[in-house]
DNA sequence: GGAAAATATAAACAGTGTTCAGTAAATTTG
DNA sequence: CAAATTTACTGAACACTGTTTATATTTTCC
């Protein structure tokens, strides 16, 4: 019978409903000052419905999550294209740079904000960024294997590149860089400096 | 007359004893999950009272961060001695991961929470780390004034290690390693590979 | 001692995430 | 088709939150 089948249908259009108003408010209005009464408002539903599709709110912003890096693997089947592995781990970085700077808010709920590791816990790894990790360890892993860069190991290769490239984006997205005094467009030159720099040191 | 000065006394032993169970409460269960209530209730005062003293809970987290900050540097003065410019950047790095990873709560108040950066938005700087933050370039200009270290610009140089050590500590501390599925042993030491790679790469 | 000033608080406001009893609609059953 | 049952939804409530305000208490000053 079909009906079970267009009533799954309705609950996953209901299910996308809910995650499209909520992406537009987190991206919009943070994730602490977006409420369930608001998005429930949007949808021009009871807040209570939301529950019926979502067990809570830390629910939700996974589901938004999984769909921001999903838009972060999109960037990066665009952008790292390079057959050389060096060139394609360059192509990498600033891509990632720039997304995070050019997406704030989404960084933010992908990286850095702390609610939603909690419901995670339990289980096993991080599933909603495993692919970019592998994208950046195969990337590295290439790389060693022509003897391009001065890594031994990929794993402390693949952290210290995530980590200099999470650091140059992270201190900036959370306003830690008002330390440096310094103003928005000599920062983007300090930030891609950085980046050169840092591929330079790593190169063989 | 000394009525004013026993005042003023009272005043800041009362601001001490609302800071002193912030941060007992913000370290201990997260500035998100501490309320205004809880303080109130610890000090047994209303909660009214705590706003004659501080403005709002932003202007609380602004204190208890000062304080934080001080204690990093108190790290410091302990443990970044070495009369030798490279030497003490890397006990700087080092001293600097360690806390981090040491109180992952408090530097979450000190370096990831987005909350107090918004009340400072207007004023010139952040002063709160100011400190720290000069002890790592002038470290670094040293470092470059003996043709020690492979930077040119000594503002690319105190950006790209920062980054670095904020990088490898944050990105424990808000839980995202868990994408590289690694138990916490092997993590410890591909973070301490991955500072001593990086010291090595930088070094001339 | 009594006016003035400083200090503390109970109560209220407007908001939050979440739960639950109860209603209305859609579906299945007899 | 009508009755019974399942499904979908919601209003109201609960237990919180940060913050403000009018009121009460204490302290200082003349």
């Amino acid at each position: 019978m079909g009906i079970s089948e267009r009533k799954e249908r309705e609950r996953q259009e209901m299910r996308a409903k809910i995650i499209d108003a909520a992406i537009g408010m987190f991206l919009t209005e943070g994730y602490e000052k977006t409420s369930i009464r608001n998005i429930a408002e949007k949808i021009e539903y009871s807040p209570a419905t939301i529950y019926l599709y979502y067990k809570d709110k830390d629910e939700l912003l996974y589901e938004v999550q999984k769909q921001a890096f999903e838009k972060l693997e999109e960037t990066f089947d665009r952008e790292v294209t390079s057959t050389h592995p060096f060139e394609r781990l360059t192509q990498l970085c600033k891509s990632y740079v720039r997304f995070g700077r050019a997406n704030p808010e989404m960084y933010d709920l992908m990286f850095m904000i702390k609610a939603p590791m909690n419901c995670v816990e339990a289980e096993d790894g991080w599933d909603n960024n495993s692919d970019s990790f592998m994208l950046l360890l195969n990337t590295l892993k290439e790389c060693m294997e022509h003897g391009l860069i001065r890594f031994k190991d990929p794993m402390v290769a693949a952290l210290s590149v995530w980590a200099m490239g999470h650091g140059l984006v992270s201190l900036d997205v959370s306003c830690r860089l008002k330390a440096m005094q310094i103003d928005e467009h000599m920062l983007v030159q300090l930030t891609e400096a950085s980046i050169d720099q840092y591929l330079e040191l790593i190169k063989s």
